[in-house]
DNA sequence: TACTCGAAGGACAAAGAAAGTCAAAGTTAA
DNA sequence: TTAACTTTGACTTTCTTTGTCCTTCGAGTA
């Protein structure tokens, strides 16, 4: 297995269930794994950044330390973009917001496209369009629902 | 034998009965076969296509590999049930055979109460029976077909 | 208080390791 | 004799590893 991963799958077993956040020693770490320190800095860089829902804080100097704190409950941000759907919704807005939550890592690959594969406007071809939305809409909640259950 | 079935062949073998996927490494394979690298690619792009049931992933740099995923029995009893329903479906009949193939381990938790979500009448409020009938069996389509890729 | 020094971590560039692309040349089958 | 399929190789892109130098911080010390 590649060093990178090797790195990456230590942090995330650092994290139990009930912590969200963990501290290293980058000398120290990259000592223990025995690659050099600056590649424990390309291992957060390229795999806990921001769009995979982590955030990074650090401290140089003596007794330093790199502290990771995963994003809590993409659940939550789910929920709100539920609640913020109202009763209709076009196909462009739904299509944003969908691959938004893909891009952010709140909906899988495939729920993504489960839900994209819904929503598409040729499903509803010869429908006025307000009724499409209506529909849309009411789908879409319900569909991010089921995901979060 | 022509280069390019051999290495088909050598792929087809790394497929065992229990296995769907298969990893290799493209230099290694090319030098154990004697061959040039990019004639791996010819190989996987004009033999194991998507209309051939198989999936292609990779990455490259330190560590690269192709990754090759062939269609499972599943797959394909989702591709039967997709074929089989026509331009309309109704509640009933939708919700059936969802549960149907999320009973059989067809569909993952997850993905089978995304489609229930979905196809539930409460979407269709107000709606024409036949028209909401059209919309769900193109939708359910959809979906399943998305669940495979 | 101000200065200095060592202990961290950060930034960045160069080298290395794979895989991808594409077009030209060679083969084969209709 | 073409049109389709194969083979090859040069060049590109992406990801990883390594190393060097830079900045920041805390702790002593004058």
């Amino acid at each position: 297995m590649k060093m990178s991963d090797l790195i990456a799958d230590m942090i995330l077993d650092m994290f139990d269930d009930s912590t969200s956040t963990v501290q290293i020693q980058r000398n120290d770490l990259a000592n223990r794994l025995g690659c050099v320190p600056s590649q424990i800095n390309y291992v957060i860089t390229s795999r806990f950044t921001p769009e995979a829902g982590y955030r990074i804080e650090s401290r140089r100097g003596g007794g330093g330390y790199i502290l990771i704190t995963r994003a809590t409950s993409k659940d939550n941000a789910l929920m709100a973009l539920i609640n913020s759907i109202g009763d209709s919704i076009d196909e462009r807005s739904a299509r944003a917001n969908i691959y938004n939550c893909h891009y952010q890592k709140l909906l899988s690959d495939k729920a993504a496209a489960m839900i994209d594969a819904a929503i598409t406007d040729a499903n509803f071809k010869g429908l006025p369009k307000e009724t499409s939305n209506t529909v849309r809409a009411s789908q879409l909640k319900r569909m991010l629902l089921a995901y979060i259950n």
